[in-house]
DNA sequence: AAGCTTCTGTCCAAATTCTGTACAATCAAA
DNA sequence: TTTGATTGTACAGAATTTGGACAGAAGCTT
């Protein structure tokens, strides 16, 4: 439901018919808003922001206190954020389709996915999950090389489809890269995507990157970040040396599930939970580092 | 980008009602527009850079503010509406975009591309080669490794995008995989495409797949083909046994540079020209063998 | 060369928003 | 009725955003 932050106070005042210093009211008091904020402080709202106002105005319109209508329109919007029957049940399907190598059913299934939700929702509900079953499966022996890599292939296929152009725009720009000998660029892919929604620029250089070529990449692209991922974190111990110089000159991330348990002798922020949250993360760190 | 450069700025605010002076707040503030300059430093906007002020516009009227106007004017890829051009010219265009990392001006390259050939003629005249000389810079150390896997990372998300249900239909079937430790899928995936453009189904397994995971999908797709590819003749080698296991138990294919010069000791096919020659052959081959 | 346009750089002013505090109306409980 | 919390509103003074203006130099056209 995030979409990017984009409308100042008095135009959501004007949307909603809810006064500039009441909405100040309400954000202060309840919390019911958490507005991005401009390089000089304003607040930037969303749709989804209006949305919320809206759903407080019902509440006080039935006559509920205001701070409980706050609480409650909180509510709703959380419950909207994680729409309700379809990802589950899609999940399955997904899973079903591409353990049978069924390219066609898998598509459809994804077809119908993206249909019904946003990319956000659509990653973080089912694909990620997926990915994150189907590497558990592996590590257990329950799936097939071929199944693993007939998988990779189709979701490949349709998360680079959604890339399409996500190194256009003015937003703070990101590189990406897996780390040398990673293989798993799935999740930075998702990454990257969660970052799109979020009006990011991205440059991908993909699977088993080695650390200079980021570097070289990085002095033509001059990111705003730059985040190597790796699911395990010897990849990471291999190359701290190359990494910590790379920290120096650039702001470093370092993601996926090896990033937590990395043991390196320099500060660097580590971004392990979900691609999505970590975009968010990202991204509110950006706006209030800029 | 988008046209040639041929408007100046009173032009363009005549076209755009912006004033002259606006226009060069938004470009100094949000790099909204990002002119050519004629020799003399006048600035020189194209049709697209019309499009974009529009968009700015637009988003404006709609009450956002206007450095997040800028910035989602930016990130709408609206304009496009390019003059066609010979295969030659996208091909040095498209390698001037990967070079400098620059992707939506590479994608752009690539939509005049499909939108002015088919893919048989896209893959053949421009992709392939362009893999070609990126190969062959690559082994004189030309083109650096950041280099290879941007340009790879968006070719594979547009050819995979192309391959969008690839698995469907009623043709001959192929199963496609690379040999292990071959990482060079992209050819594969032309070669995939252009099956597909005479009738194929296609299962893509992709890049690194064991022998023995080729064999169990293959007992699942039962396949008419199976075409497994390296750049290198030592992957098939290495391989050797299994590969003649899966030879005499299906019809079997090797394909992609080190197919021709592979040292084996059993009969098989060596599809080792380009991808789109060695799928007419196949087709061929299939019709007669039927 | 004349006349128009465009260049860079700087300044300005209106509108909006910011934080922080204050205040009146309402309402429930003491 | 009194008391205290809740809630919408108001305002002051500073800061931000944004469109516009202008000067002097330089490019472009005829």
């Amino acid at each position: 439901m995030s979409t990017v932050p984009t409308l100042r106070i008095g135009e959501l005042s004007r949307r909603s018919g809810v006064s500039p210093e009441l909405l100040r009211a309400w954000e202060r008091r309840y919390g019911l808003l958490k507005p991005d904020r401009s390089e000089g402080g304003l607040r930037l709202y969303t749709e989804g922001d209006l949305a919320r106002v809206h759903a407080m105005q019902r509440h006080l319109a039935a006559g509920v206190a205001a701070a409980e209508a706050a609480r409650l329109a909180a509510m709703t919007a959380a419950d909207r954020d994680e729409p309700a029957a379809a990802p589950p049940a899609l999940r399955a399907e997904l899973e079903a389709a591409l353990a049978a190598f069924d390219e066609p059913a898998a598509n459809g299934v994804l077809d119908r996915l993206f249909a019904a939700t946003t990319v956000d929702t659509a990653l973080r509900d089912v694909i990620v999950p997926y990915l994150h079953e189907l590497g558990e499966r592996w590590e257990r022996g329950d799936a097939s090389v071929a199944e693993e890599h007939f998988a990779s292939g189709v979701l490949r296929g349709r998360l680079l489809g959604l890339s399409r152009d996500w190194g256009r725009g003015l937003g703070p720009s990101c590189l990406l890269a897996c780390a040398p000998g990673e293989r798993h660029d799935l999740g930075l892919v998702a990454f990257g995507l969660a970052l799109r929604t979020r009006g990011w620029r991205i440059g991908y250089l993909g699977a088993d990157t080695p650390v200079e070529s980021v570097i070289s990449a990085a002095s033509v692209l001059a990111p705003s970040v730059v985040v190597i991922s790796s699911v395990t974190s010897e990849r990471f111990e291999a190359n701290a040396a190359a990494l910590r110089e790379l920290a120096a000159a650039q702001s470093l991330c370092l993601g996926g599930k090896g990033a937590a348990a990395a043991n390196l002798d320099f500060e660097v922020v580590r971004l392990s939970a979900g691609p999505v949250e970590e975009a968010e993360r990202l991204t509110q760190w950006a706006r209030r580092s800029r």
